[in-house]
DNA sequence: GGGTATTTGTCCGTATGTATG
DNA sequence: TCATACATACGGACAAATACC
């Protein structure tokens, strides 16, 4: 420490003891030193701003003998309570801890994630022996994000998503967001505005905003958004999600895709496709990302680990078009990677030694048993009362409930019974059953079942 | 043992500490002591020679810091691989991994860092400790970064630099270019243009030109920014870097940085204080960071740690002011967390447990000896011939050359003799020291001499 | 192989002698 | 002569690493 707040002024004509004395007593009366706080050694402050320790001394002497600090030999000196009652300093208020949500039993969250189906063991390992490796931690890594871990994305990407992209193409940081900031810093010569879906996805409008890149927001139809609404707007920039419509809990099915795809290339858009935990779709088959329908024209990838493998991991990845690469290579060395290296060797690790695979296909047969188990709950308790809406989301459903009651009524009462669900779209009612142990998905429903129907 | 070999005589006027310290050091010289070779424990030879812990340690110390010793918390000293043969060392060139600059064998390169001094042994177990916590992989962490992180941050950044500013001011992210993005997305409803000095800081600019915020480039003195260019320009956001102006290699004496928050004060404008590598200063007494000295009012503070830590930990915070905080909270939740959750455990508890401040004091007396060291010896080899600018910023040294030919000749010249330097503003020379070893600085004012002297 | 005693580096407050004005 | 500041040295307390049962 440097213990900055104590300034001193070797040539004020004031003593330095005195100099010293003074900072000191003020923190204590203004009460940034507290009670039994520790004051830093003699010694030590001595060093830290070039006096001698007999100088330190004799300040902290007087402050003892003026009731401000305590010293206790062989062990330092600590503050005594000395606050001068100043106006007001408030009882400082710690609001900043986020709020334990009280007596939630059973969230459906579209946040959450199992916690019990990770495999959390494997990756602790791949992590160590990432930082058991030379020159990890202790060298600067790459900016565009390591080698390694491009070249492994490369691969994993096609085969996961059908995604062509060279592993120069692909650009490494701490999740989409950060990603998307760069890629706005890339595209904003040339459009400033973005279309994108009516119920949208706040945490990537907050970030075109930022960006000073207008958000354009376009009615859609149940397939996406609605092509005539885009062609319209004049937008060159439109941003979709294909995988996870978060609000409607819908795909877009293909013969949208290859629509936008057809404006991208008759128009010179560039569509930036989102592509959110698009490797669990479990029920149908995998619908390939755009990207690679299109052979990488004009569409930039985006892809995630959060909520994939262990929501504390933070890293994402995109591939670049040739177009959009061309610009960001001369500047690369203007933005650091921001993406932990030990992670980024950890994962690619983990997606080389297949285990990403394997990962993979256990989640997608775990939610798929969640999605059947949870459904059938769900007829058994309500019968025809709820509609379930059959979907190709991954780890949501969609239920539209038979009642006077508004969707948001609905969530109250659910919580008031220790159960948290979301609305969505349409008056409807979003359950994401990522984070419910398999085993309580029944007791699950039928606490909705009560909160739903034992109401006056 | 008896240690004959270190003779001390208690009335020679030499202090013993010194005594000690030069007999040692000439063993590892002359290869008495060779690599690896453990030395007695402090108490023991303080028992063998009647003195004090005190006394010997002071010596080891010293040794340590100068690279005759090396220190294995709790297990004890051992010597490393010092031996002066005369001119035959060379057989290891210094391993710089960073890039294979060819031919360069003495990089002073201001974005070096000294390998060799860096805890990776502790830093290791502080992320396997995290690693190891519950639910720090598994659950999803805070928005604005750990709670944990942020206390410990407001309490660090208090005591080494005088930031006041609560846990609940402060946030987290990969490093500064995330944070000012973040920033620049709090204000842009307010300042489109932002001023900076005009040898600028390209990463920095690269942010404000992604995030639509025009840069001025305004004009400066030998004390920083020009006042009165700054008023005249009408920019009511300005950013600075006091600690480090890479290029000048000066900071900004205390009175600008008054000038400059009275500006803040009398326009209503905004300060970003990007406190890179402000720890470090090891000269002078500590000048404490601008967001302090206003009480926290007008000011952000950024800070990091990759430079001074580990280049691979990418973690930095910064402290909004209380109106921006207004503004930041209620999307908070729209920016998720682009830091590691295990460096911040990981950096959380580096911090509590006091090591950090061992670091920095341990990385401050290194970097004191270096420049003490490089001094002399350049001194020692061109007399007067070159002036030697004393300056507090850390790491690096000013040159002001007696010659006809320019700076960037002199770089050039240099370059062909191995030796990597830049030119600084004003023709002079810049010489960053802090990844050259303590043992090849002699050396390496001796190359710059003969580049600079042998020539028609 | 797991607890315990010891050793180790580290850090602490303190005391003394001395050099300035 | 006295206050101030510095350099040097002392011996004790502590937690972590290690060695020893």
């Amino acid at each position: 420490m440097t213990y900055a707040y104590l300034q001193l002024d070797k040539n004020s004509g004031v003593p330095l003891y005195r100099q010293l004395y003074l900072s000191i007593r003020s923190a204590v009366e203004s009460g940034h030193l507290r009670k039994n706080d520790r004051l830093p050694s003699i010694r030590r402050l001595a060093g830290d701003l070039s006096l001698s320790c007999t100088t330190v001394e004799s300040a902290y002497q007087q402050l003892c003998v003026e009731g401000y600090l305590r010293s206790v030999p062989q062990r330092g000196y600590f503050a005594l309570d000395a606050k001068r009652e100043g106006p007001a300093r408030k009882a400082a208020p710690p609001a900043y801890r986020h709020r334990p949500l009280s007596a939630v039993r059973y969230n459906f969250g579209s946040d959450c994630v199992d916690s019990e189906n990770i495999d959390l063991k494997i990756w602790r390992r791949n992590i160590r022996g990432a930082l058991n490796r030379q020159d990890v931690l202790a060298a600067y890594g790459e900016h565009q994000g390591e080698t390694e871990l491009r070249e492994a994305l490369a691969a994993y990407s096609y085969g996961a998503r059908g995604v062509v992209a060279s592993p120069e193409q692909i650009v490494i940081g701490a999740g989409t967001q950060p990603l998307l900031s760069l890629l706005c810093g890339l595209i904003r010569s040339d459009r400033r505005t973005v279309a994108l879906e009516e119920p949208g996805f706040t945490q990537a409008e907050q970030i075109f905003a930022d960006c000073g890149i207008t958000v354009l927001k376009l009615p859609c139809d149940g397939d996406g958004l609605r092509m005539d609404a885009l062609a319209r707007s004049g937008a060159r920039l439109a941003y979709v999600s294909p995988s996870n419509r978060v609000r409607t809990g819908t795909g877009i099915p293909m013969s949208r895709r290859l629509e936008l795809l057809k404006w991208a290339g008759e128009t010179g858009g560039v569509i930036i496709e989102d592509d959110y935990n698009g490797e669990l779709r479990y029920r149908a088959r995998p619908v390939p990302a755009m990207q690679g329908i299109n052979g990488g024209k004009g569409v930039v990838y985006l892809g995630s680990f959060s909520k994939l493998l262990l929501p504390s991991i933070r890293i994402g990845y995109m591939a670049l078009t040739p177009e959009l690469l061309e610009r960001y290579r001369p500047r690369a060395a203007n933005y650091n990677q921001t993406a932990s290296k030990v992670a980024q060797f950890a994962l690619a690790d983990y997606i080389k030694s297949g285990q990403m695979e394997r990962h993979l296909r256990r989640l997608r047969k775990l939610y798929g048993v969640k999605s059947e188990k949870l459904t059938r709950a769900l007829r058994r308790a309500f019968g025809p009362k709820v509609e379930i809406l059959l979907q190709e989301t991954p780890l949501t459903l969609i239920l539209t409930v038979h009642t006077e009651k508004s969707a948001g009524e609905l969530c109250r009462l659910a919580l008031k019974n220790g159960v948290r669900v979301q609305t969505a779209a349409g008056g409807k009612i979003r359950l994401g059953f990522a984070g419910i142990p398999l085993a309580d998905i029944d007791d699950a429903a039928a606490c909705l079942k009560s909160a739903w129907e034992n109401e006056p």
